[in-house]
DNA sequence: TCTGGGGTCCTAGGACCC
DNA sequence: TCTGGGGTCCTAGGACCC
């Protein structure tokens, strides 16, 4: 049996968890630069705004009841998940942190005594993250990862369960998939449930029966796993020794549009630098370094059509001589990339960094036409990080930087970092 | 006026090897 | 005239996830 736990509206949990006054009313999360809806509480789900939304769309329901808004704080987010996946090791051994609002068990027999009931299990965890994080959480038991993320849902759906769904026997598990509809299935997305609908497929009990080879061709092999999975055969592990990432990106958007190249390449610069702080983090190092540069797609300057109302994308790709994950090595690769894409006249609304063929620090080869990086330099990545762990990010950092960073993203409604920042948990209390 | 950020997996096809 | 069989590596593109 597996078990899927997953707290509700994970950033205004972790919001109302610091800030009561928060709890009872309407809340909602916004992304970078307060523009996006990205997490709802209950209350605001009730009002209609919509996942996604933009601030301008719901401005009316914000003004009308007094919805409260919270600039994302992924400090906060961040540190709250690893106490919430870190407790579940109280419970069980086989714990696979799946994102950052959930995570995987495996429950097996080997529980029974401690925990009579999955039902017993659920309550358990529940209440214990309830008292300790102060966050609520849904839990769906059942013999597939598939399943769990179905049980999960109907937990959530359904708030004479208490939050918690258990989906054991075959008849409970046919009543489920029989109202679950196609394109919340976990590994449904727009597409295939489009495609599906066209066929006749709108529930998740006609998908458990249909033919494989047939699923195959469209859905490829992820396709038959799912249905393995909906018919009750595990056929996703639980994978708890995550691997390090392969891909690493960092691509805030900027506050404001911004047409110079110095800006853009001083915005670069401190990408780069973040991106480089991730390959650290994980004991990485990496040879391919995507630049990526675009004006904004959603806006339609009315007007005059000149080359500041035109769209603009581009990207270029570089492989390095060899792998690294110090900024001194991308930065000139990194900046000769982008003076190659950009064009002079456009107003810019992001660059982004991509980092690919990521291998192991201890793998590192040197290059044939390159030397490899002597003992001090590779400390030094990795002494800066302790520097910036210490006295706040970017207390150190590379002096092409600027200081008044014109490109910086805009958050007006952030709270404290409670948990990671000592100084502001002092102020708070 | 204003619309997020960061990932994974799979497949096909091209270039190359012996 | 007749031109095999079995691989690897890389990239782009498409689908998905939270």
């Amino acid at each position: 049996m597996f078990a899927l736990v997953d707290v509700n509206s994970m950033y205004v949990s972790c919001e109302r968890s610091f800030n009561p006054r928060l709890k009872g009313v309407p809340v909602v999360a916004l992304g970078n630069n307060d523009h996006c809806v990205i997490a709802r509480s209950d209350e605001a789900k009730k009002l209609g705004i919509k996942m996604g939304a933009a601030r301008f769309q719901i401005q009316d329901l914000i003004d009308q009841h007094n919805v409260q808004l919270c600039s994302s704080n992924f400090a906060l987010y961040g540190d709250m998940s690893a106490r919430f996946q870190s407790l579940m090791y109280n419970f069980v051994e086989d714990v696979e942190p799946y994102s950052i609002d959930e995570v995987f068990l495996k429950v097996d027999g080997s529980y029974d005594t401690l925990y009579p009931s999955y039902q017993g299990l659920g309550e358990s965890i529940r209440n214990t993250v309830m008292q300790w994080l102060r966050l609520p959480v849904c839990i769906g038991f059942a013999p597939t990862k598939t399943l769990a993320k179905v049980a999960n849902r109907i937990a959530k759906k359904n708030p004479e369960l208490e939050g918690i769904c258990v989906l054991t026997n075959q008849a409970e598990v046919d009543t489920a998939l029989e109202q679950f509809e196609i394109e919340d299935l976990w590994g449904v997305g727009y597409r295939y449930a489009k495609w599906l609908k066209n066929n006749g497929i709108t529930n998740a009990r006609q998908l458990r029966n249909a033919e494989i080879e047939w699923i195959r061709k469209k859905m490829t092999v992820q396709g038959v796993r799912l249905v393995y999975e909906l018919r009750g055969y595990p056929a996703r592990l639980l994978e708890d020794n995550p691997l390090p990432k392969r891909t690493i990106s960092v691509a805030p958007s900027f506050g404001k549009l911004i047409p110079d190249l110095t800006n853009i390449t001083d915005a670069l610069t401190t990408h780069l630098a973040r991106c480089c702080e991730k390959l650290r983090k994980q004991n990485s190092i990496a040879r391919h370094l995507t630049i990526y540069l675009h004006t904004n797609r959603n806006r339609k300057t009315p007007g005059r059509p000149d080359l500041a109302s035109k769209q603009y994308s581009a990207s270029r790709t570089v492989k390095l001589p060899f792998h690294s994950n110090n900024l001194i090595d991308f930065l000139p690769y990194g900046i000769s990339a982008l003076q190659s894409i950009y064009q002079f006249g456009y107003p810019y609304q992001k660059v982004g960094i991509i980092l690919n063929d990521i291998v192991p620090e201890d793998n590192r080869q040197a290059g044939v036409f390159a030397d490899a990086p002597t003992p001090e330099q590779l400390e030094l990545g990795h002494v800066i990080d302790g520097l910036n762990r210490r006295f706040g990010r970017d207390a150190v950092y590379v002096a092409s930087q600027r200081k008044d960073r014109e490109w910086e993203m805009v958050q007006g409604h952030l709270s404290q970092r409670y948990t990671t920042n000592w100084n502001e948990l002092l102020v708070a209390y």
